[in-house]
This record gives C-alpha cells, sequence and structure tokens, in this order.
DNA sequence: TCGGGCACTGTATAAAAAAACAGTTATCGA
DNA sequence: TCGATAACTGTTTTTTTATACAGTGCCCGA
C-alpha cells in the first residue's frame, strides 16, 4: 500500500469509524457531510485515491461500494491488543524481556492454540535444540514464569546471553541441557551465579516448506 | 434476541457473508438475486422480521442500511470462515482432503504468518520425519497443491495411507523420504501406481512445553 | 514553466435502492 | 375458524447514490 497523506488518512479513518457504527461504508453525500465539502466531487476523488493507493477497493456501480482491504484496516488502527502476540528480537542487554524496544512484530493468534496461552514468541538461534525438533527460525511459545520444572524447556537469561535450554535442577546446582549431543551442558551454581528464568516453552510455530533442511 | 426460523438464520448468515466479502451489507435486490426470490417484498420482510426480533437494525432510507447487532452476528457465525482454519483428523479413504466430515476442529489463526497461506493443519503421528523437527503430535500447516519440488516435504495419499515425507521424483519414480533412518523410503513407480499429492507443507505448530520429550 | 498530484467547487444525470401497496398460500395455536 | 406469523409474487414510486464533466488554486519536482 502506498503512502496516504494526512487528509487521505482522515478520509480512511472516516470510512471505518462509519463502518463500525453504522455496519456500512459511507455514501459520497456522508462523507461530504461528515467534512463539510460542497462538493459529492471532493469525496469521490478521496476515495479514487484511496483505491489507486491500494487503501480500498471500489465497487463499480455498487452504493456504498468501498471495501476496506485488509493491510490498510490493520495500518489505521492500532488494532486491537486482544489476540495479537509479540514476536522478540534482539534482547538488548539488561533490558526486560518484553520492553517495546525489543519488540519486532506482533502476529494475530489465537493464544488457547497453546497450553498454558504464551505471553510472547521468541525467534530460535542455532541448532542446540535439534533433537527436540526446535530448529533454528522456529518462533517459540513462551509463557513468562520465573519458577520451572525438571524436564520443562525454558528461556534462560545468562549475563547477556538468552539461551533454551531444558531445565534440571538439585539443589542449588542447575543444569541447562541441550539437545543435541554436538552441544555441552551448561552448569550453574545459584550460589555463585544468576541465573534468570524468563519463560518456559508451551509451543512452536515454523514457518516454512522445509525444502532446504 | 428472539429465536430465528431457519430461513431468517440464512438471510442473517447471508447477511454476513456479503459483509465480509466486499465490506457492505447487501440490498434488498442482492438478497433477492441470492435466494432466487421474484419479488424484492420477500427480502424486504425478511429484514423486517430480523429486525423485529433483534437480529438487525434498519436505518431507514439508507442503502444497505442493515447493521448486524453484535449477539447476532456471534450466534450466526461460528466465526467466519476466514481467519480460521481447520484441522483435518482421521482422513476416511477416497474422501477429498478438506471434506467436512474430517474436520475435526478449526483454529482461530493468522494465515499469514506462513507463506505461502496454508489451507488446513494437519496432526502428524509417528517419529518418521523427527529430524526435519516434526513430531508426533505437531499440527502440519498444509497448502493444497498437486504439484510438489524435489526436496519439499509432502502430505501424500497412496491408497488408504496418508503420510507426511519428503518429496523426491525422477522421472515416473518418486521417492518418499523419511528423515528418520529408523525408516525406510517408499519407493513408486507413477506408471504402476497412483500418488495423490495433497499438499505441501508450509509450517507448524507445536503445542506442548516439551517437558516428556 | 510545465505537468502532475492534491484538494477542492458546482452541476447534472442515469442507475441503484428503499419502501409502499396489493395480493397468495400455508402453518399453527387459541 | 379466526387471527397471527411465515414466506413469498408483482408493480410502482420516490429517494439515494454513483459518477461524469467542467473548473479553480496550490505546491512540488524536473
Amino acid at each position: 500500500m502506498d503512502e496516504l497523506t494526512p487528509r487521505q488518512a482522515e478520509i480512511l479513518d472516516f470510512i471505518l469509524r462509519h463502518r463500525a457504527e453504522h455496519g456500512a461504508p459511507p455514501t459520497r453525500a456522508e462523507i461530504v457531510t461528515a467534512f463539510g465539502f460542497r462538493s459529492p466531487t471532493a469525496a469521490e476523488d478521496h476515495l479514487r485515491a484511496l483505491a489507486r493507493k491500494g487503501a480500498i477497493d471500489l465497487r463499480a456501480g455498487a452504493s456504498r461500494g468501498i471495501r476496506v482491504l485488509a493491510d490498510a484496516a490493520n495500518e489505521a488502527m492500532q488494532a486491537g491488543p486482544q489476540d495479537r502476540i509479540p514476536l522478540i528480537g534482539r534482547v538488548a542487554a539488561g533490558m526486560p524481556m518484553l520492553a517495546t524496544e525489543s519488540i519486532e512484530a506482533h502476529y494475530k493468534l489465537d493464544r488457547q492454540l497453546f497450553h498454558p496461552a504464551p505471553d510472547f514468541l521468541l525467534r530460535v538461534q542455532g541448532w542446540s535444540m535439534r533433537d527436540a525438533g526446535i530448529l533454528p527460525g522456529d518462533l517459540l511459545a513462551v509463557k513468562r514464569t520465573p519458577i520451572a520444572e525438571n524436564g520443562q524447556i525454558v528461556v534462560a537469561r545468562l549475563g547477556e546471553e538468552v539461551t533454551v535450554k531444558r531445565f534440571e535442577r538439585h539443589g542449588s546446582l542447575v543444569r541447562l541441557l541441550p539437545a543435541n549431543p554436538d552441544f555441552a551442558p551448561i552448569r550453574i551454581d545459584l550460589e555463585r551465579q544468576e541465573l534468570v528464568i524468563e519463560g518456559r516453552a508451551v509451543g512452536l510455530i515454523r514457518d516454512g516448506g522445509f525444502s532446504l533442511a
């Protein structure tokens, strides 16, 4: 979609608000009234511009034949916070996981797909969890929780590093186990080193046809 | 909202589908065409009945002045077919993949999460694709397509069996390769045996904390 | 300085759409 | 068996709506 002028964005916003309120898009005449124009052509011109830029679709001949295209609607609305789950990109040192700066994108999906419901997605790097079916590029669905049970796969932070591993604790000794014999387990003594559990893996999403695996 | 007759529910459903497809509710004439009526009054009467029962709101004088009230929309839609992706359960012999009988559930998720957009989800059985990170219980996102390129992971049907394997073809000889040394490749000569490619794997969803892997 | 996009005015008209009026047939409960 | 509701046909009228045509003024980049 091409960039809209401020005026065009106002028109698009009005169309969305009208549709939300009345269940149907406005007519040219209704746009004219709302903006105080004195000519239907003003509205017509704006609609043509919006259609040309790919924000809407005009159905010739049909009354209220304005279809707001999906991405235009998304950009205009910051969209409901519900049902949108953030994808965490590079996690800056010392910064909380869900800091706005770290959020790379938002994906719309049903959190109920996973149990328990995840709080964010994390892109997997490296092959260390290969044998658990967790591959580089996968999106790991993570439930925020500071505690973990033995055997669970956790997102842990060790200093500046964020890592995904299987969790195992005996007393104050924690082992973060990879699922790949080519990688070595990480041992931490909680009395000497700090370990932050950022959350627990509750699911996984992979985009890709696997054709290069 | 009062109880709707089956016919009235059909009309309401059409209004919702029309709105989803065209961005605006239908006119009386469009309802007439869709249902094969010979008089606009048939549509008018239905709309009046729906309004009286509280399913919709009619704006007098306005074209397409039909507002579907929130609870009516919820009851009528098992939610719009859009954004909902079917999960295929046991696939009956000889039945098309997307037959209503095979659909076990619908999940709400953004198809744009995967590229290309998938048509359905399939629950993975067995460990034969383990080394491709595809584990039993995973939901495989599948794009319907009858053709496959070498190296792609496909959903294929061999007689009554549906299987997920990596595709490789040379001439009329097809090999369906597992991603696990414990399983043997399947060889098919297209001139002797029939092979139906149901689709191509475009993504994967896993629900579970991996705690038992 | 020329053309194009932007943001409008003003007028006109054909087509689309709502909505009224007058009926028919059938079902169902009081 | 009466009246209400449902589900329609057929016709007409008025209003709404889209859309074409002819302009104006402004700004911007080539």
